[in-house]
DNA sequence: TCTTGCAATTGGTTGGACCATTTAATAACC
DNA sequence: GGTTATTAAATGGTCCAACCAATTGCAAGA
């Protein structure tokens, strides 16, 4: 039936980093870990340059980095301590719910019902100012996530730009910035990672998408947000079984 | 009639701060009010550094500051490039409201399009899974707001703390991450500078919440939400006039 | 016992040197 | 002349060593 493509570029993008990045995302995976617990100190800069084999200015700049996620809290004269992950920032999230190499189901529940929640207000505000110029390009990005020829993270992509398009048509900043987060964290490793293992399919929206068009096009758009209301049913859940279509052996 | 009371400590936390912090303040400032326009580069890194008297050192960590809150895309051998601000964190939503001393009031509005969204929805579902022992804080911190006798400031954080206690009710950790997000975004300095410029009263949604709870005491959680959502007409939109009540003249 | 002052710890800053990458100008080649 | 390889300049990344500044705890002294 549906022939799942072989990526046509298998290449990874080099691994080569800044020295204080890889730094700061293995003191990040601690944390997340709890090898270090809220309240507790992480240990000297220079006692951390020592074991990381690296000089005192990367480390420092890799705590500068935990200290913008919210992950620490530096004071001169005392150390860095470490803040709860609650009053972490967002961008945290996508490493909390894959870390370790194991996915943290609850939690990706719990992300879920936050997310779909948001992008169904926003979209319900995108759909009452909507206008037909922006028609195209909705439809243009409908067709790529429903090409079944493409490679599944193009169409997943795709998926994700929908939200920016329709953060965009809300005419309101703040969910354009929203939106662009949003679409970050879920293209994020970790995001795409959890999808490959629980095998999502990116033409599961297209129905929806379709059903929104065609509302709007019969100038019914208070049947194109009843139509999101009802994929928030669908969506939000994440399935208890993982889809059975086109499953790869690994 | 109430007695609009003098702050009792005039003191000011003394202002001393990291180099970097000031040297990150300044750029950010800069690149909001677009001295410095999206697609263009900062000034080398050895530039900056003889410009602001300092070395370079410390402009590589204020780099590094915006660089986390995605204003600016770091490569070696090309340099600094500034972001667009709508790919930025939302940490940077509270300058872009009140920068140069004036308040974006179109921006604050977007923002309370969805803040107040988003706590609605993190209200409705806090109601639903409401349990009995919760109660108590609440009140006590409803009580908190109602207090005139107080400062504005506590009265303010109160409100604040109702935000972060809703979403631990929720019992959904994504929430309560984002809750405490809004709280520090609704407890920095440019949001203070915007309810002091608008005079806004800490005690305008003790009626809300007193309605709420005698709702969900009458074994009624629909109600306590329909409430809800009464309030969102009122406190959604800023009021068009300033308050009249208690008028400071500056 | 309490206060004061000192010293150790730890983050903050500095200056300078050198490495790695990117870009553009330049030279070599066809 | 146009294309490709080379080189050099610009710029961020890392390292080193030293010193400054805030915090904390301990010890001496009142």
């Amino acid at each position: 039936m549906l022939s799942m493509r072989r990526k046509v570029t298998p290449f990874r993008p080099p691994a080569r980093r800044r020295l204080h990045e890889d730094v700061a995302q293995q003191l990040r995976d601690a944390i997340i870990d709890g090898r270090y617990r809220a309240g507790s100190k992480l240990p000297p800069e220079r006692e951390l340059a020592e074991e990381f084999r690296v000089n005192r200015t990367s480390v420092r700049e890799a705590i500068k980095v935990l200290e913008g996620l919210g992950l620490v809290s530096v004071r001169q004269g005392d150390g860095a301590t470490v803040q709860p992950l609650t009053d972490a920032s967002l961008d945290v999230l996508a490493p909390m719910i894959l870390h370790g190499g194991k996915v943290d189901l609850a939690l990706l529940e719990e992300m879920n019902e936050v997310v779909s929640l948001l992008m169904y207000e926003m979209a319900r505000l995108a759909i009452e100012r909507f206008r037909s110029e922006q028609v195209g390009e909705l439809r243009r990005l409908r067709d790529v996530m429903a090409d079944t020829t493409l490679e599944v993270e193009a169409r997943f992509a795709a998926g994700r730009d929908v939200i920016v398009l329709l953060s965009d048509i809300t005419g309101n900043r703040v969910w354009q910035m929203l939106a662009r987060r949003v679409r970050g964290f879920l293209a994020s490793e970790p995001l795409r990672e959890t999808r490959r293992h629980l095998q999502r399919d990116p033409g599961r929206v297209v129905p929806v998408i379709d059903a929104c068009l065609a509302a709007i096009e019969a100038g019914k758009p208070k049947d194109a947000i009843d139509a999101l209301r009802q994929a928030l049913q669908i969506i939000g859940q994440p399935p208890s079984q993982p889809v059975r279509a086109g499953g790869r052996s690994r």
